[in-house]
DNA sequence: CTAGTCATCAGGGAATCCCCGATAGAAAAA
DNA sequence: TTTTTCTATCGGGGATTCCCTGATGACTAG
């Protein structure tokens, strides 16, 4: 709606944006679907987190596009450097994981969009213009999955949260982090069984998780965040 | 050296490349980058191994460019099929990961070359051409870490290692690591729970792991770290 | 004092784990 | 070229876990 052509070879408000990926093959991809677009151009690119901030600062793009797995500190780590000094620069985050715990991640680091590799590429396009325009992206699916969350939880913000646990279902929590079993935590805690499934229960509940194997997935990730934090 | 032209417009012999891979960008990518060489041509693409067999039926390539991590069965699964029919057909098997495993593993299988992701994009043209011309491609960095494999650890090693376990086991490894569970790989793989039950079994023996918990635990971690070779 | 959370436990069906196998083919070793 | 090992595939069956629907008492806040 504000942009403008002076004449018909270019446009006066491209939006510059800068891709972060370090597979060449897909930073190619994205300039070339993006450079294709008469609103878009990319102005820079790099592959990994320390030469993005570099670029970052003489190639002045309006968006941002990071894979989330980088080599060194990756997509999140340079998220929250970007925040630092930038901290209403739209960025989006790209992935090839369709897991939603990255997504929640992404989010909750600051991002303002979260797109799959699998999703089609004018998904991307999509996105880029939606971050633009203010907005939060995700893709459909996991859009509907976060506001299943957001509906069965409470309506503020979205704190699914390690802090929502009691302190018995959090000991359970590390527990399992740490792989041990139900049997094994039974024992440990003194306790009966059913009572460690009864807080795998409501652990899963409050961390809106589906599976045993979702709860062990966060379980073990929290666990070694917790180590290296 | 078999390249000829007739006009300036078009190549009489332009070889015809399928790629196979799950991410559309990456796809996009590779079209583009290759739809631009005057002797090469896409012919055609695919998202899954089924899609890919049935595309590779009309299509005929000259080439096949493989994506080793597809969902359900893997790029080396593909390649094992499209060998029964095609014993002879260039495969090339792009990774994003540069671990010397799965390179090994896929030249074992069958395939002409192992390119990453990682690599500049014209190492994929200077790939297809090589195998095309029906020699091996592989990239530096990972033929001196192969051959540094086969001098140094080649016999004994009692290494408990991911590099034991044979193909299909990596891909149940893989897939644990990735959150799902013991039908849903059944399923995604077209063979019996038991099967799948006896691969967890083989899998647990190699690594020396003495329950499902660790195992899970295991390839969660591996799926996460993905690139520490 | 009612409502809510917490810690504790049970029943029961479905799924998984984990031990015991088996067979057929391919690869390696003898 | 046999023989052995490895690989991929499957089954039975008991032990264990998962997951749903409850229940009880105790403590906590409105």
């Amino acid at each position: 709606m504000s942009v403008t052509y002076k004449s018909q070879s270019q446009a006066v408000t491209k939006k510059r944006i800068l891709v972060v990926d370090d597979h060449p093959i897909v930073r190619q991809g994205l300039a070339l679907l993006i450079n294709r677009e008469p609103d878009l151009v990319v102005c820079g690119e790099a592959e990994e987190a320390m030469g993005a901030m570099h670029v970052l600062a003489s190639a002045r793009p309006d968006v941002l596009i990071v894979d989330i797995s980088l080599n060194g500190p990756d997509g999140l780590d340079l998220l929250k450097n970007v925040r630092i000094s930038h901290s209403s620069l739209p960025v989006l985050i790209l992935s090839m994981h369709d897991e939603s715990i990255y997504a929640e991640r992404a989010l909750r680091a600051g991002a303002n969009g979260y797109i799959m590799k699998q999703e089609a590429t004018d998904k991307v396009l999509v996105a880029v213009r939606r971050i633009l325009n203010g907005e939060i992206y995700v893709s459909d699916r996991i859009a509907s999955k976060m506001l299943k969350h957001y509906i069965t939880g409470s309506g503020a913000l979205p704190n699914s949260s390690i802090a929502d646990l009691s302190d018995r279902e959090l000991e359970v929590f590390r527990l399992i982090g740490e792989g041990h079993g139900t049997r094994q935590i039974a024992e440990e805690l003194h306790i009966s069984v059913k009572t460690v499934e009864s807080y795998q229960a409501h652990i899963k509940e409050k961390l809106s998780l589906r599976s045993a194997r979702e709860l062990m997935q966060h379980a073990i990730q929290w666990s070694m965040n917790e180590k290296t934090a």
